[in-house]
DNA sequence: ATTGCGAGTTGTACTCTGCAACTAGAGCAT
DNA sequence: ATGCTCTAGTTGCAGAGTACAACTCGCAAT
């Protein structure tokens, strides 16, 4: 087996016991906003504002499912929904003030808990692990197998 | 915000929007063996046998949920119960012939999922992404009771 | 035998998810 | 303009996965 072999086996099953621990632990990690609310809400922050074609797009969801995410999100006053001008198909989604707020919140604590497990990194791996980790997912939502 | 600081949260992020994803395409990459139910086969295959309980216990799931579950392996025909003779509250659970072949297709699959999803990835590249994640997830049991 | 503990099952309720059918707006060809 | 097709989003439905609580049954200590 090529070392590059050996480096996907290694890949495939620490992104398996990755997968499998970050659902048991998601709900400890940020119970007041679920795994995909955060996701979506942070989405929504980064792009400043998105429609939720793009998040189901993105996120390798079903339309239907970004559909109701979102409007529990509206429900709960997270983001709210602006009807584009351009195309009155299109709503364009955007955090509200106390979206922003939440999202800041979780957001903290959750980085406390990931810094602590990456504080003893050099940078230059951050940096490169970032960078594959994004080339990966990005890799995956283009449409391939997913696993 | 500092490079590491930015890359830190790049990590975050990347990692939870894979984490989802893998769960919830799992089913649909391999609609006879759930994500859990793999991992559960697996355990039961490297453990050579052990008791629901165990399970729940390692990883983190409700006792209900494994007892659900391994009723539908053995509906699936591919795990079978063995009652302790020592201790009659206990059910040992094994493979069958049926589990390990089911398994080892399954890991198959994944595999060339995996190798041909990284295919374009430079060799020293995939050497240190693995790195990264052995890393990473070594970190993660060995300081947060993730699993 | 009584009491208490451990293993496992079942009832119930909830979330997340996808698929299919639908509405409605946009854009293009004729 | 008229119609056909594409896109954005919603809703009905079904199914998996999960937890919690209440339960049964077997074991062990007193």
């Amino acid at each position: 087996m090529t070392a590059a072999e050996t480096a996907v086996e290694t890949i495939q099953r620490e992104m398996t016991v990755f997968a499998r621990r970050a659902r048991a632990s998601a709900g400890r990690m940020h119970p007041e906003l679920s795994l995909v609310s955060y996701t979506l809400l942070g989405h929504l922050e980064e792009s400043g504002g998105c429609r939720a074609t793009d998040l189901a797009a993105h996120y390798a969801l079903d339309k239907s499912t970004v559909s109701r995410q979102v409007a529990a999100l509206e429900r709960a006053g997270l983001i709210e929904r602006r009807l584009d001008p351009e195309d009155h198909r299109v709503q364009v989604l955007h955090l509200t003030e106390t979206g922003q707020e939440v999202l800041a919140q979780v957001t903290r604590r959750r980085r406390a808990a990931f810094r602590e497990r990456l504080a003893d990194w050099p940078e230059a791996d951050l940096v490169r692990f970032a960078g594959y980790l994004e080339r990966y997912n990005a890799r995956a939502s283009a449409g391939l197998a997913d696993d």
